[in-house]
DNA sequence: CGGCAGTATGAATAATTGCTCACATCGCCT
DNA sequence: AGGCGATGTGAGCAATTATTCATACTGCCG
């Protein structure tokens, strides 16, 4: 089955139709789960006909696809973002926490997303894609931590990108999910799990 | 809607179509996913008829939560087993590693029925199932960090099991994705993130 | 045996859903 | 202006799917 995009938009115009459409697919999801993510709900949410959405994506699966990839850059361009903002002399603690924060943000936000991805990931062939992406993260993430090789364990940049984010969502799932949730310490266990790891 | 079970099977026959149903639903998302699973599949592979399993099911969902359910008790099991073998002089490093051990043999060998499972979790209203599952689990693996209080930081039962088996899935789906998968790095980075969580 | 609750059946139905297609509109280019 | 590719439309088809129901079989108990 064919999963990649039917065309690519031209115009400005179809550019906004295709966000409008992957947002409606993520807010559907987000909102719903899976079981209420069908081609019909997201064309309507969009505001468009079922048959744009069909000009861009050949099939389900495809849009899906996409999906994926749009929420890869949002991670990618979060981490990046953090990563401008950490101070060149901050400590090894204070780089991981930035790191944890920026995971946070696109983990708890969209519980029923992020797991539906992850399902969705391991259904799909996407392999191609999901290493594209822990290439780069991989390598943000070892720039990072390459000042502070004394301090940690070898971890290869691959590995690093699949288990931090990983190890970030596993404890900030345990906290967040009590009542009420506890964001705070959310975040300072899973600073304190990913530093464990790391040393 | 109503999620419990429609009746309870009386019969030992009755209770073999009850477990058919389930094993067939669990043996359909494990090895095709969300999407593949609907009730006339779960009913023909089953080998009942589609009527039967609606005789104790009163609609999709309610068979989700049933299957939800018995996977809990699965790792219960799975971890009460482990347990059960550990010598009571092992030092910490070892009973964490049993404990790795349990957890992985659950989530690793049906990556996709996990990752479904994790999802179905967040959208239906199973927070009582979960709590009383964790609840169990908590004091089990309380139970077995008691003689190591003076090598552990602190950590709630409730949090440490919801933690700790997200903790293990979180760095085995890391080592045992890449190609080949290496299953024996996975379990010792497992143990290593645990122990670094817990100290 | 007779009877009755428990169990099993599967064709049928109503609803949903993925997707197509014939047509309309838009906007860039000459 | 006008023409042509790009974009947008939505009714509707074919397939799938959740669920029901009238009917039939099974096995326990007196």
């Amino acid at each position: 089955m064919v999963l990649s995009p039917r065309k690519l938009p031209k115009q400005g115009r179809a550019r906004a139709t295709c966000d409008a459409i992957l947002e409606a697919a993520a807010h559907i999801i987000a909102r719903s789960g899976l079981a209420a993510f069908n081609t019909n709900a997201v064309a309507e949410r969009a505001g468009v006909s079922i048959g744009s959405l069909y000009q861009y994506f050949p099939n389900k699966d495809a849009l899906m696809v996409a999906l994926i990839q749009r929420q890869q850059q949002g991670q990618l361009d979060t981490l990046m973002a953090a990563a401008a903002t950490i101070d060149p002399a901050a400590d090894l603690a204070t780089v991981v926490r930035a790191l944890v924060r920026a995971a946070m943000q696109h983990h708890h936000t969209d519980d029923l997303l992020a797991t539906a991805i992850d399902h969705e990931e391991a259904r799909l062939p996407v392999d191609d894609l999901i290493g594209q992406y822990l290439d780069q993260g991989g390598m943000l993430v070892a720039a990072l931590l390459a000042n502070f090789q004394g301090q940690i364990g070898l971890v290869e940049p691959q590995v690093a990108a699949r288990t931090l984010p990983a190890l970030v969502r596993a404890v900030t799932d345990a906290w967040a999910n009590l009542t009420p949730p506890q964001l705070d310490t959310a975040e300072n266990e899973a600073v304190k799990a990913v530093l464990g790891y790391l040393r």
